[in-house]
DNA sequence: TTGTTTCCCATGTCCTCCCATGTTATCCCC
DNA sequence: GGGGATAACATGGGAGGACATGGGAAACAA
């Protein structure tokens, strides 16, 4: 599980420390997957347990199934591996370097099963514009009630602001997977 | 549960004491996890089973769901993890001092599932604010017609516990301890 | 060759672990 | 109940090791 968030620079040959708390998180393992971001302007990246989780979701997709066609060439066809030194670094494709604006300094964000490459700039623009969304969903965290050894969560009567409306969907692309 | 506040000095490598208490509350975890709080101005910080609480219900939010990438991004991206020494001690991340506008100072209090920690004068205003509130919502009371405090012995055993909880001497009591 | 990539070593900083000390609270014996 | 012994705790400091980062030599392609 990938947690925390650290500011590290790029050399002059392109490569990136992974913090050593990923590196933990890694389990020794000697590579990472990096690609594009789906859905924002940055690198993504985790470990050989994602990706096999990716695999293993679109294979059980129908052989006929446009949309596993889609997917595994968006997100296997995409994914470049990458190799980390003796020091922890890895190399950073200079194409996904482009596409996430970055030159010398990242922003190398945890998010549970993966972590985040951003441009330092960019990072801050979208966390502060996601900040005031996050705490508006803050309700979604605590309708939880089965909390067991710690003091129970707090039985907060607010039913969230009808949040719970999850847009009605028929099929997600990925069956749903938590963070880790 | 973490109940009760403390103050607690930073050292010139950053460190602070978790209290006593707080450590039995935590069952003897060797590490708590910080974050910048999303309401307050402090650092908020908890134990394992709250980072778990966390997690699983963002990974029951549906992956398409932008607030799902909200509060992963801002509560797990921005959690830090820090491990406690053979004394009891946690070093605070430089940036979190900076934002919760702590130097050399801090209280350190319980609020149930998670703990805060705060500029001593940050929380001095916060109660004070808190208090007038209070004060003035006094009437929200009026139709309970005895109480029962008078009479009422501690709640058994576990006094205060041998934590030093020094009251505050000799300037205008923190009332009740009280909390949020 | 020239340029690029991959591996290995070097270095300085920072962090973590460990030990030391003074103080407070708890316990036990008188 | 008083007083001292003892344990628990808060706090300070130091040394070794992990870490981030820079640079160079070897391998490879053009």
């Amino acid at each position: 599980m990938f947690l925390s968030n650290f500011e590290s620079s790029v050399d002059v040959k392109k490569r990136v420390s992974i913090p050593a708390l990923f590196r933990k998180s890694l389990g020794g393992q000697e590579s990472v997957y990096l690609w594009e971001s789906l859905d924002k302007p940055c690198i993504e990246g985790c470990g050989q347990a994602l990706v096999d989780h990716f695999e293993a979701s679109i294979s059980d997709l129908d052989l006929m199934d446009r949309r596993r066609f889609a997917l595994a060439t968006v997100i296997l066809g995409d994914m470049t591996p990458a190799r980390l030194d003796e020091g922890g670094r890895i190399v950073l494709d200079a194409a996904l370097m482009a596409k996430a604006g970055i030159t010398d300094k990242v922003r190398i964000v945890g998010a549970g099963d993966r972590f985040q490459i951003w441009e330092p700039a960019r990072y801050e623009a979208m966390r502060a514009e996601l900040r005031q969304l996050a705490i508006e969903s803050l309700g979604l965290l605590k309708s939880k009630p089965n909390h067991s050894q710690q003091g129970h969560a707090k039985p907060n009567g607010h039913s969230n602001n009808g949040a719970s409306d999850t847009p009605p969907e028929d099929e997600p692309p990925l069956p749903r997977r938590g963070f880790e």
